[in-house]
DNA sequence: GTCTATAGAGGGATAGAC
DNA sequence: GTCTATCCCTCTATAGAC
C-alpha cells in the first residue's frame, strides 16, 4: 500500500480522510483494513480512531463525499429549463465522462455500496422525485415516442458509466492500455450524443 | 442467512456448492464468511473445509462456474458465420437479459472479482483474441462507418448491462419495484437492437 | 497529537469424537 | 461423513506513555 500524494500543508485529518477515500473506492468496505488507510496515510494506525472514532465512521464520511461527488453535478444539468434535451445530454455525457476519467473507480464504489444500504441514496438525493421532477425527464416524455423516459436514461447512462466498470475485463480481453482506452472515453464524448439523437429519432 | 432452497436429493457437497455460490454472489469473497455459507447450506462449518479446504479454493471454483455462465453462451453467438449483424445483436440482447433476470447479482459480481483478477479472465476465454476475430466483430467493422467496433460493443453491453448493475440504486430513485422492473427489462429486449439499428445507421 | 502495546472480537481452519 | 470444541491468526479499537 503506498502513500498516497498529499499536499506538505494537509491537517492530519485531511490525510486521514484522503487516504481512506482512496483505499475504500478501490477495494470496498469489507476489504479494506484500517492498517492499510493508516499507511497510506503515512500515520499510525491509532489516529484513525483517535480522529474518526471508527473504521465505518470514516466510511460514512468518505461515501457522503463519494455520493455528492457522483450525484451533486448532474442536479444544475437536468433542472435547467433554458437548454435542449440536445445539449442536456451533451452536458450529461461530458460532465459524467470527465468525473470517471478522473476517478475510475466511483461507478463500481457507489454501485456496490448502495445494494448494501439503498435508503442511503436517498439521503443523497436533494429531494424526493429528483428525476421525475426534472426538466430533462419532462423533455424526454414529451418527444412523444410513446416511451419510457426512463428507459432513454437507463441507456444513456449506460453507455456512459458501464466502460468504466468494465474496464480491467475490457483491457485483458482486447489488448487494451491505459492510453488507448483513456483516448476512447474522450471519442465516446462526441459518440454517445450522435447515437442519442439517432435512438430519440427511431423510436 | 436463510438456507437455500435445495433439492433434497443433492449431496452434501453440492448443497455447500449452492451455497457459496449464493452468498458469494451476493455479498462478494471479503465480505462473506465461511459461517454464512455453512448455514445457508444447513451443514456444520466443518464440512466446508472438509469437502473443500479452504474460502478461497470454493470460491474459485464458484467464479470458474459464473465465469462460463456469463462469457460460456456468447461464444456461438459471435462466431456464427451464418447470422446477420442484426440477429446477433438481437441474440445477444436476448441471452443476457435473460441470464440476468435469472441471476441479478451476476454482473457486479464479474466485475468485481475481475478488478482484483484481471488475469483470470484470460483463462476463462476460449482462445486468445476471442472477440477480435468473432465473426460479430467483423461484420460490425465491415459496416464501414470509420469507426471503432469495440465503442458499439461496449455501448451495447451497457445498455444491457448497467440496468442491472444500477437496479438497487433506480429502484429507489424512481420508487419502482421488482415487478416493473422486470417487465422494463423485458421491454428493453426489444428496444436495444432496435436502437442499435439506428445506432449503426447514424454512424 | 502522536506513538507503542495490547485488549478483545471475529473468523478461517483443524483435531478428534462419533 | 458429520459433528463439537477449539486453536490461532488477523483486525478493530483502546489504554496509557510521551
Amino acid at each position: 500500500m503506498k502513500k498516497v500524494t498529499t499536499e506538505p500543508t494537509q491537517s492530519t485529518e485531511e490525510r486521514i480522510m484522503a487516504a481512506g477515500r482512496e483505499v475504500f473506492t478501490k477495494k470496498g468496505f469489507a476489504a479494506t483494513r484500517t492498517r492499510d488507510i493508516a499507511e497510506a496515510a503515512g500515520i499510525n494506525l491509532a489516529l484513525l480512531n483517535y480522529y474518526f472514532r471508527s473504521k465505518k465512521k470514516l466510511f460514512d464520511l468518505v461515501m457522503i463525499g463519494k455520493l455528492q461527488s457522483f450525484f451533486g453535478f448532474i442536479g444544475p444539468i437536468i433542472y435547467n429549463d433554458k437548454t435542449s434535451l440536445e445539449t442536456k445530454i451533451e452536458m450529461i455525457v461530458s460532465s459524467y465522462t470527465s468525473l470517471l476519467m478522473e476517478n475510475p473507480d466511483l461507478p463500481y464504489f457507489i454501485l456496490g455500496e448502495a445494494r448494501n444500504n439503498p435508503e442511503l441514496m436517498l439521503n443523497a438525493m436533494p429531494k424526493k422525485d429528483f428525476l421525475k421532477k426534472s426538466a430533462f425527464i419532462r423533455q424526454l416524455a414529451n418527444k412523444k415516442t410513446g416511451q419510457d423516459p426512463y428507459q432513454f436514461l437507463l441507456s444513456i447512462l449506460g453507455m456512459i458509466i458501464f466502460p468504466f466498470l468494465m474496464k480491467p475485463i475490457f483491457k485483458t480481453l482486447t489488448n487494451t492500455n491505459d492510453a488507448k482506452f483513456k483516448q476512447m472515453m474522450i471519442q465516446r464524448v462526441k459518440l454517445i450524443p450522435n447515437w442519442c439523437k439517432a435512438m430519440l429519432r427511431a423510436s
